[in-house]
DNA sequence: ACCTGAACACCGTTCAAGT
DNA sequence: ACCTGAACACCGTTCAAGT
């Protein structure tokens, strides 16, 4: 008789819960959601969800882990484009689309993540490394010359996740619509940050070139 | 017979609730707190509370309002500060270590104005004040020559704000010690989007000046 | 007018019993 | 090994009854 656990079942069982429970939660949000609900979305009596989750907390947790594994890749891609401010506000308007797709669902991660002192551990770790890969991409790019950082990568690196951290939260409480405005903001900021290569032949430009509006 | 309402006696009431379930929040969390608690720490019956209050979440709502009510005055004192810079600092500094000294509350206010479409609502209204009472601070210094802003007033006042939400979020996740080493960046920043004034004998650095890392 | 506290409907979680 | 579903403890909220 097959008595021995079977990995490929509960792997299974895992991702049908997590997709019913994501439905739910996008319907009516997770505080609203009852268990209940998310067994009959599943398919399954509540003995047998119970035997994968221990809690409905930790189906957010995991539900978040998802989303910040889909994040990570992002930063990556900066190291290598081309054009470093152009990758960041596409970096920016992926968050924002994204958290405004499911408002709701990012706001519960969001509260979840201040909530369960487990989740902030992980947030903060996913946070650190992903602080430290755009850092070195930063550095990457003005050592070879693509850009001139107005301030040290680290800092750079700092001031732009805060901005995509508030970018993040205006869409997940006002959605995609109340954050892309701001996209423009962000785009500025990193343009004073992230400063084109100072041109070979001449630069022409004095100091005044700082206090006008446009540039292009 | 007294037999007309007591507006006074309503009041107080509602404060003694409020205190009670502030007491509570701050020791338990939001979530993790009972009725039953807070009308014991209130010294009330769950009916006479509930005279007072519809619903748990009302009593977060007024709380959350009460919070907001205590941060808008700080943006009337940059239009007034001599350095708008080390003003909005001392912002930041604040907002940092407010929302730090009881993060489960301040995680709570945001998770609840994120979930609650009412608050969301007195959230947006009062965010837009608050830019606006920026924007004009910065126009203003500018046209009394106290600095000379990186970009139009409007957005430099955005991206601040954008800044600011992100500190006051790491500093509700991750408590007052985690956000404080970004004040650094956030000066930073700042110092990048809102320049001190062109000196009247000359202006002789070139745009070479803009790479360099520290300028004092 | 204001308050009490038992009662109600419902929630997340458990566990004896089935296959 | 995996699942069921009734049962448990507890929650936010209500309401008849008191003063």
């Amino acid at each position: 008789m097959a008595r021995s656990p079977d990995p490929a079942l509960a792997e299974r069982r895992r991702r049908q819960i997590l997709d019913a429970a994501i439905a739910c939660f996008r319907r009516r949000g997770f505080h609203q959601t009852s268990m209940q609900e998310i067994c009959a979305e599943a398919a399954l009596s509540a003995g047998a969800l119970y035997r994968y989750f221990p809690s409905k907390a930790e189906i957010i947790a995991a539900i978040a882990d998802r989303v910040g594994d889909e994040r990570e890749p992002l930063y990556e891609a900066i190291a290598g484009g081309a054009n470093v401010v152009e990758s960041l506000c596409a970096l920016a308007e992926g968050a924002i689309e994204r958290a405004g797709e499911s408002c709701s669902l990012t706001a519960e991660i969001i509260a979840e993540a201040m909530r369960d002192p487990a989740l902030t551990q992980r947030f903060a770790s996913k946070d650190a490394r992903e602080h430290r890969k755009l850092s070195l991409a930063l550095a990457a790019a003005q050592r070879g010359g693509r850009v001139r950082l107005a301030m040290p990568a680290q800092r750079a690196a700092g001031v732009l996740m805060l901005m995509l951290d508030g970018l993040t939260l205006r869409a997940a409480a006002l959605g995609a619509a109340g954050a892309r405005p701001l996209l423009a903001d962000f785009r500025a900021a990193a343009e004073r940050l992230i400063l084109p290569p100072v041109r070979p032949i001449a630069a022409r430009r004095t100091s005044h070139a700082l206090s006008a509006e446009t540039d292009r």
